[in-house]
DNA sequence: AGTCACCTGATT
DNA sequence: AATCAGGTGACT
């Protein structure tokens, strides 16, 4: 479920998971496709031998730095998923693309789908690919002022404006319906109309929402098996269609925006 | 701003 | 069999 707390916690954990200072001894694409447009084999060269050196995040982009100025791009998108295993004879069918360390051990990427993308670039290449991304939502950078500035800017609708990687870095269908049930903002509502009090109202809880999921995505990925569902994110709006609200009891709506589904609720959010 | 394509699996 | 899915980029 790769929506930037998602993906954070996935980077926290692959930060723990002893690869970082490694050296890689293999490079595996097993479905070549998901380098599209780059070459697949082109990247497993590139690769190897070479040290990883850091791993961050940037929106939803997972960020493999390595020596020699390289940097792989790995993004979910819909089901993707990425961690390691002790031993890279242990990947499933699902798995598409395999880094392997010394002793076996192996950072895989798996995804059912195989939506997801892996790509190579130069330091200066991401720097410029990323660059037109909007401000990290729980950086300083991010502020009420700042929200306030972009928003005057913007016809968009609400919900749209937030899932725009170029607006705000990191929010996807999930969050991005959450945040504005939670700041009582109408997701149809274009952007430049949005009151001052609402446009504080949503930045808090664009911060709040996100802040809880990145701790309740933590726990789930570190203790999957006895994750309890009272310290797991739940949503309030996001899948709850003809469910009645939880704070005023009128029924959640599904609307279609940007060919995406948006749950809202009728009474609280005008 | 809307639609499709990318893929596969789950649900209706 | 048809529809839906947490994302994004390339079209119109």
């Amino acid at each position: 479920m790769p929506e930037l707390p998602e993906v954070e916690a996935i980077c926290r954990k692959l930060n723990e998971a002893g690869i970082v200072g490694g050296r890689v001894v293999r490079a595996r694409f097993l479905r070549p496709a998901i380098a599209r447009p780059q070459i697949a084999s082109e990247i497993e060269a590139a690769i190897e031998g070479r040290i990883l050196s850091r791993i961050d995040r940037r929106a939803k982009n997972l960020l493999l730095h390595f020596s020699g100025g390289f940097v792989l791009r790995v993004h979910l998108r819909m089901t993707g998923h990425l961690f390691v295993i002790p031993d890279a004879r242990l990947m499933s069918s699902n798995t598409r693309a395999c880094v392997e360390f010394s002793r076996h051990r192996a950072l895989v990427f798996e995804d059912p789908r195989a939506l997801g993308r892996i790509h190579l670039h130069t330091e200066e290449e991401m720097r410029e690919l990323l660059a037109p991304l909007g401000p990290e939502p729980l950086s300083a950078e991010f502020t009420p002022e700042w929200l306030r500035n972009a928003a005057a800017l913007s016809r968009k609708p609400a919900k749209l404006f937030l899932m725009d990687q170029n607006s705000v870095a990191g929010l996807g269908n999930i969050y991005a319906a959450e945040a504005l049930f939670h700041a009582r903002i109408d997701p149809a509502k274009p952007m430049n109309q949005l009151r001052r009090a609402k446009l504080e109202a949503l930045h808090g809880s664009i911060v709040r929402v996100l802040n809880d999921a990145v701790q309740s995505a933590c726990k789930a990925y570190s203790s999957p098996a006895r994750f309890s569902e009272a310290e797991s994110f739940s949503c309030f709006v996001y899948d709850r269609e003809g469910d009645s609200c939880l704070l005023c009891r009128r029924k959640v709506r599904r609307i279609r925006q940007g060919g995406r589904s948006t749950y809202y609720c009728p009474g609280c959010q005008k």
